[in-house]
DNA sequence: TGTGAAACGGATCAGCA
DNA sequence: TGCTGATCCGTTTCACA
């Protein structure tokens, strides 16, 4: 299932852009407007477009403040990591969580108004999951986005 | 600067699916659609909302695996630092770098085709870098979003 | 800040290549 | 798959509260 160059052409200007209108898409790409909509409705139905959404600030909303957090679990076993992702993915301060393979097993990404909330995060809600064994925090000093996701060349 | 409890209303709204027309976006915050429309442009303009983006699955891209790569610096300086950030942000296999505290300077999220393609990006890319130490690559096994951003109750 | 209405521009669909 | 064009619907702007 290999990705048409119109398609990727949709796909660039929709990551830099998801709220520019149909015209101009269907202009950028150099296909009629009908087609273009038809194209984008079957990206998102095909699963190619996992969501369209607005990047919101952290910062602006009161969370300056990012880290890390890496945790290695007790049994190593796919079950304890589904319980432990059930357990902490829904606190508000989780931007995101990573399920890895080496020493650490699962690594969040968490946004705070401060360190002691990164504390209150850490020890309420990670270490008082009984399979957590250990965990390391590390200060997020700045975060930079790669360039817009493409097709990989053949 | 808090934001008022309309504007969290359009942000969630927003976040959630950033093509919703305004008039439905209106329809759901309860304000008129001028007003509407002129909130939404403030919270760009402001800077609460970085961008509309469209998510994509780089796996129907073509590139289903992913990777975490932690980068150790030699002088561990804001210049060392930037000057690898710049070589090596811009690769198309580069979902996004974190500059953190610890041990770890930098971590790298690739999204490749193949472990091959992690080893090139590595060995080209990662460690031909003269300030690079040393690296370790680890394998993403699952990846999950945490909660719709949200402002800090107060 | 908020509203409602008019002018403008974009989305959508049927018919066709 | 793709285009065209008519109709319908949404967006934007404005005078006003």
């Amino acid at each position: 299932m290999t990705i048409p160059s119109i398609d990727r052409a949709i796909l660039a200007a929709l990551q830099e852009n998801s709220r520019i209108s149909n015209r101009e898409l269907a202009a950028r790409v150099g296909l009629a407007e009908s087609t273009t909509h038809e194209r984008v409705r079957r990206l998102v139905e095909t699963g190619v477009i996992t969501r369209f959404t607005a990047e919101v600030d952290p910062a602006a909303l009161g969370r300056p403040m990012q880290a890390l957090i890496a945790v290695q679990l007790r049994p190593q076993s796919a079950e304890v990591v589904t319980r432990f992702l059930d357990a902490v993915v829904d606190d508000p301060c989780v931007l995101d969580a990573t399920v890895l393979s080496g020493e650490t097993d699962v690594q969040l990404r968490v946004a705070v108004a401060s360190s002691e909330e990164i504390r209150t995060f850490a020890w309420r809600k990670v270490t008082s999951v009984p399979s957590v064994r250990s965990i390391q925090t590390h200060i997020v000093y700045e975060h930079r986005r790669g360039p817009t996701l493409s097709a990989t060349a053949e």
